[in-house]
DNA sequence: CGTTACCTTTACGTTAACGTAAGGTTATGC
DNA sequence: GCATAACCTTACGTTAACGTAAAGGTAACG
C-alpha cells in the first residue's frame, strides 16, 4: 500500500519543512491548536496535523492571534455535529469571512497607494541621477 | 481662506475619531511615528499627523510592527532628498510591497478555502434542519 | 560502556504594545 | 476662588508568543 500522505514526522522534521522552532510547535500544542501523537514520549505529526499547522501559520501571516486561529481550527473540524454548535460554528466563520474581504480590500487599496509613491520616489531618482551628469 | 482640513484636533478629539487611546497616541509619539505640535504642554495633531495615523494603524491591521511602520513613514516623507537615502528608501518599499502582494495572493486563497468551508458546513446543516421535519 | 544525537518536561526570561495608577498643570464654569 | 474637566509626565503592570536554560530519558554507534 501506498501512504505517503500518512507518513508521520518528528519535531525535527517538522521544523525543518515549516521553518519554526520546537519550542512553537509544543507551543501550539501546550495552547490546543495542535494535539501530534505520541510513540512513547516523542511527538509524531500526522498530514492532519501539517495541514492544521498550515493553516496556523497563514493565520498569523493575516494577524490573526492563536486564540482566534484555535477557533477556527475547531470549525475546520466542524467539531460541532449537533446543530446548534454548527449554527455557532458557521456564524464564527462568516464572521472571519467578512473580516478577510474587508482587509482584502484595504490590502489593495494600501498596495496602489504604495505603488505610487515608488513611482514618484523612482522619478525623482531618475532626476537627482541625470543632473549628475 | 478655508481651511478646514488644516485644522488641528486635540488628543481626545484623535482618540474618538480613530478609535484608539490617549496612550496608545502617546506611545506612538514616544516611538517616533507621531510628532504632534504643542500648544504649551497640550498636543495638537494637524492633518498630516492623522494621514500619520491612519497608515499606522492600517500597517497594524496587517501585521506589521510599529518598528516597520515607522521605516515606511519615513519612506512616505521621503526624508532622504539625498541620492543614497532616496535609493535605500526605494528598496525598502519595494520589499514591502513584494511582501504585501504576497499576502494579498495568500489572503484570496485562504478566503477561497473559507468560502467552500462555509458553503458545506450551511449545506449540512441544511440537512440537519430537514431531517428534524 | 560511554558519548552523541534527539527527544522530553519544567520553569524562568524577553519583547512588543500598550494598560493603569499616581501625582501635577491649565482652562473653564459657577 | 475653587472644583471639574481635560490635559500632562513618570513609572510600574500586563498579555501574547515565544526564547532559553536546566535537567533528564532513550536509542544507536564505536
Amino acid at each position: 500500500m501506498i501512504h505517503a500522505l500518512s507518513e508521520t514526522l518528528t519535531i525535527s522534521q517538522m521544523c525543518q519543512q515549516f521553518s519554526v522552532t520546537p519550542r512553537a510547535l509544543r507551543f501550539y500544542e501546550d495552547k490546543e491548536l495542535l494535539a501530534p501523537a505520541r510513540k512513547g514520549m516523542q511527538r509524531l505529526y500526522s498530514a492532519r496535523d501539517r495541514a492544521r499547522l498550515t493553516l496556523i501559520l497563514r493565520g498569523k501571516r493575516f494577524g490573526f492571534s492563536l486564540e482566534d486561529i484555535r477557533q477556527l481550527l475547531a470549525m475546520y473540524d466542524h467539531s460541532g455535529s449537533n446543530e446548534a454548535q454548527l449554527a455557532r460554528t458557521l456564524d464564527l466563520a462568516r464572521d472571519r469571512l467578512a473580516h478577510m474581504t474587508a482587509q482584502r480590500d484595504e490590502l489593495a487599496v494600501a498596495i496602489a497607494d504604495l505603488q505610487i509613491e515608488i513611482t514618484q520616489a523612482a522619478e525623482k531618482l531618475a532626476q537627482l541621477r541625470t543632473q549628475k551628469v
